[in-house]
This record gives structure tokens, sequence and C-alpha cells, in this order.
RNA sequence: GCGGAGUUAGUUUAGUCUGGUAUGACGUCAGCUUCCCAAGCUGAAGGCCGCGGGUUCAAAUCCCGCACUCCGCACCA
């Protein structure tokens, strides 16, 4: 299924849907979980938090999302996160003022330089807009950090624009007090914001979007050991160089030289792990080393995980080997020490990141998993069954009989451990086709006979197919069912 | 931000050229019927026709501006 049926279904289903909508004055990039998006999105969560954070004893944190100007000087985000444009003052395009100069006039001018350095180099090479032939603009720097001012004096300060600076400001804190050793991973889930020129395709471009972020912090000597590397050492990923995706383990991919060391393999490996586990098709996916031009101005090495999708590739996870970038700008500029002791050895940890789209992630979830069953008319959204948000809907085969009372009575013992949706209404058929299209795993169905002998029918949403069982064991298969792998 | 195409009920859609406040389908709700896979019947709710302005006796329709959505370019540390 495509791009529409995903929109689709998201609207009449209540997945998501854009922000302020019945006003006008609505900005374009804010868009709204609604609650079967958000009962996804928390188990999706609940998924990353299982197959990441805890597996490696990582610590979770929750912090500000309005941040002091000194982080992102520190950070570099004033510096570099701001493009330097020129406009056009006749036809209004705008472009970047490094790549426009370089392309025509063969002049290179680093992106973080002095404005005036731009403007001389357009008046000396008679620059022109490449459109229109009209006259530019001076340069002007366009941050794509959302500015907000603090308290009566509004003070400068930013909306985060990537989630992990808390991360790194509060890493000594967390180390000292949370008796912490190398490697050590600290991870992160909240909103990240950017005002990008074109947020666009709802959910793929956001100015207000979730991320989940891990840093792991680790001894730079020590990137070849890694206890557990054995655990992941046979899983397939698929690594990009050149122009085609290659399939190898992991193990493969660290002896090829391909990927550097162990210690980035492990994680590639894992959250290949994690990325198969909600049901994203990883035969679709890649790791994509990026060139020095593509790569953010803090990593080393980076590779982005990527997913197709009828609209192209997506790319979900950035994962970045930060050196000590972060800690050492934080550190000069805070004045605080972030060296900490690996064993006898005083060191400044270097990062490994793994940055993650949640919104991109959720969008590529539903797509991979909406089918268009045109054997049996309907469409199912197979999701796997401990990232639906419904996991069970309660249905009575007709209302009278009292079988409405007895499919209350089913409902009221099983709701406050599962996510349920009861319904009474209409026919069977329409119901099932309903649960179906919000992912719901499992049926479960009252009829005549369960008031002569405790059974119920439990119909599964992908096969159709149904059981009888006793009301009994209702609570025990489902909880089977649906948890977590 | 530039260029193009659009915006009518929860979704989808007719009507726009040729001005007279809107059509169908699906969905939703209630009732009847049926009783295990979108059946049928009856009824109902749901629309500032994206927003603002202009022309006109009269605007979903013509004109202008803006917003939003999609596509291409650019951008995406």
């Amino acid at each position: 299924m495509n791009y529409e049926d995903v929109m689709k279904l998201a609207l009449e289903r209540g997945f998501y849907f854009p922000s302020c909508e019945v006003y006008a004055d609505a900005h374009a990039g804010f868009w709204e979980y609604g609650p079967s998006g958000v009962g996804l999105k928390n188990k999706f969560l609940e998924l990353w938090r299982r197959e990441l954070v805890r597996r490696d004893g990582m610590l979770e944190i929750d912090g500000s999302q309005i941040m002091s100007k000194s982080v992102f000087e520190a950070s570099g985000h004033l510096g570099n996160f701001a493009d330097p444009i020129i406009k056009c003052t006749k036809c209004n395009s705008t472009f970047r003022a490094d790549r426009t100069i370089a392309e025509i006039a063969q002049v290179e001018i680093p992106e973080s330089a002095d404005l005036n350095e731009f403007d001389n180099a357009i008046s000396q090479n008679n620059i022109k807009c490449p459109k229109c032939k009209g006259d530019f603009d001076k340069t002007k720097k366009f941050n794509m950090m959302f500015k907000v001012g603090i308290g009566p004096q509004e003070e400068e300060a930013y909306l985060r624009p990537e989630t992990c600076q808390s991360i790194f400001v509060d890493f000594p804190r967390l180390f000292k007090t949370m008796r912490g050793k190398l490697p050590l991973g600290i991870a992160q889930v909240g909103k990240s914001f950017r005002n990008e020129i074109a947020p666009r395709q709802s959910l793929l471009r956001l100015r207000e979007f979730y991320q989940a972020e891990i840093e792991v912090f680790c001894n730079p000597k020590k990137l070849q050991e890694v206890e557990n590397f054995l655990e992941i050492e046979k899983i397939v990923i698929r690594v990009q160089i050149d122009s085609e995706p290659v399939s190898m383990t992991c193990k493969e991919a660290v002896e090829s030289g391909i990927i550097p060391n162990k210690f980035v393999a492990y994680y590639l490996g894992i959250l290949t792990e994690f990325y198969e586990k909600t049901g994203v098709d990883i035969s679709k996916s890649r790791f994509r080393k990026l060139g020095d031009k593509e790569k953010a101005f803090y990593a080393e090495v980076a590779f982005d995980f990527e997913v197709e999708t009828t609209i192209g590739w997506l790319e979900l996870v950035a994962c970045n080997y930060r050196s000590d970038y972060d800690l050492s700008s934080h550190s000069t500029k805070s004045k605080e020490k972030f060296e900490v002791m690996d064993n006898d050895e005083k060191v400044l940890p270097h990062v490994f990141e793994i940055s993650m789209g949640i919104d991109r992630s959720l969008y590529t979830i539903l797509e991979h998993s909406l089918k268009d069953d045109k054997e049996h008319e309907r469409i199912v959204l197979s999701l796997k069954p401990y990232l639906a948000p419904i996991h069970v809907g309660i249905l009575s085969l007709v209302k009278k009989d009292g079988l409405k009372e007895k499919t209350d009575e089913i409902f009221l013992h099983i709701k406050r451990k599962f996510d349920v949706f009861l319904d009474h209404s209409g026919a069977i058929g329409r119901r099932y086709r309903r649960l179906d299209e919000i992912g719901a795993p499992f049926a479960i169905t009252i009829d005549h006979q369960t008031l002569e002998d405790e059974t119920v029918t439990i119909r599964r949403r992908d096969s159709m197919e149904q059981t009888r069982i006793d009301v009994n064991e209702v609570d025990s298969i489902l909880s089977e069912s649906v948890a977590f792998p």
C-alpha cells in the first residue's frame, strides 16, 4: 500500500492528522497523533526500551525541551546549524550562498565564514540568480532553531533541535551518581524542533517531531572490545558503501573493514534486530555509509539506517560516531570536567549515537504492515500483536438473548489487562473488518453457545481463522499472544 | 523559498468553464431483520464548499491575497 493509502487510514482511523486544522492560520509541519497513533507509538517505544535500552543497562532521562543559549554555542548549532542563504531580489528564489558560489565561480568559502565574504565573492564574480539572472540581496543566516524568550526580559534560549544535548550536559552528574562505567549508554525519548523551510509528507518532515536517541559513551581505545559481540555477530545487516546494499553478517562486516570496529557493528546489529521486531521489512533496509559532504558537522563516521517505501528510501536512524566533539566542547564552554575513569585510565569518552526518528519509523511500520486483502475484500493492518493499538475486540454475535450482558461481563474482566475494544453494533463481519483496519490481532465473539458452556470463539486477524476456547482461557491466551518478544 | 497542480461532510466525489448557497458512494448513529466475516430495509445526524477581501441583486462557481496539501527544484547540521 502506498503513501495515500496510509494517509487515508491515518485520517479515518485516528492515527494522525493535521494540527490546529479548524483554523486557517495553522502552520505546516505540525501533526497530532490520535488514539490509535498514540497506542502504536507507546508500544513502539516500549519495544525500543526492551530491545535497546534495557538490553545493555542504559540509563534513560527526560530532559527539557527549552535549553539555554550556551548549550547551542558549545554544540555548534548556533554556528553550524545556520545556513548562509542568498535571496534573489527579482524572483525571490533562495539559494545556499556557499554552494551557489562554488558552483558558479568555483570559489570555495566555508559555510561558517563571515557573511561579508559571501557578499564580496558574489560581487567580485558577478554572480546572478541562476533562474532569472536577477541580483542577489545580502547574505543572511538562516538558523533552523526556534528561538524563545525566557521571562519578562525575554532572554535568549532555544527549543532543542535534537534531544541528545541534554544527554551530553547531564553526563557528568549521571556518571557520578548512577555509578557509571564505560561503555555507558544514555537514552532519551522526546520532542525536537527544527524550523524546516519546506515541511512535507505529514510525519516524514515535521517542524516538531519525536526522537529516540541513544548516546553510548566509550573509551576510544577499546572499540574492538565488545563483550556482547557474540550475541549479534551472526545477524545479517545490509550495508551500502557504493551503489548497492550488500547483505553480510556483523562479523563479516567488521572483518572486511566495511564497518570500522566491533563497537559500531554491535549497535548496527541490535538496531537491525529491533526493526525486524517492529514489522519493518528488513530486506528493504540498508545502512548507508555517508560521504564527507553528507555527514553532520560533528560526525566522524556515519551510517544512515534507511528503509525503502513507496515514496522512496526514508532515513529512519542516523548512526554517528561523534568522537569527543560534544563532550570536549561542553567541557571547554562550561569549564566542567567531563573526563571519567575507565579502570585506571582517565579518558574523555567518545560518543556513538543512535538517533532514531520515531514519526518516520511509525509511518514505515504502517506502510509495510498495511495490506489490501482482495480475496476477502478487506484492508488489514498486520501489525505485530505487541504493537497493535487494540489487542482484542470483544463482540457480541447479536445484542439480544442476554448476549450483550454476557459480553459486557467478559469485557469488564479483561479491559484493564489489555487494550480492548467493545462493540455490539451492526453485522459481525463489519465489526471484524473494522478491527482489521486498526490492526487488532484478535477478536473474541460471544454467541449463544457461550451461555450454555462458557466458551467463546477467538478469531485471528491475519488468517481469519476461528477457534472455540473456554472463557477462562482468554486471559492466558491473550497474555501470551500480545506479549513483547 | 521558487515553479506546477489542488483544497467541497469522517473518507471519497459531482457541480466551477456557462454565478441562483450542493450530488452520489462509503463510513457513522438509531430501529427492524439476519445470526460468524463489509447482506437487506427504514430513518437520522453530519457542509461558514480552506481562510480573508473584491465584483454582483446574487459567489462553491468570476477576480485578488493568504494558508494548507501534493509533485518537481532547492533544503534536510
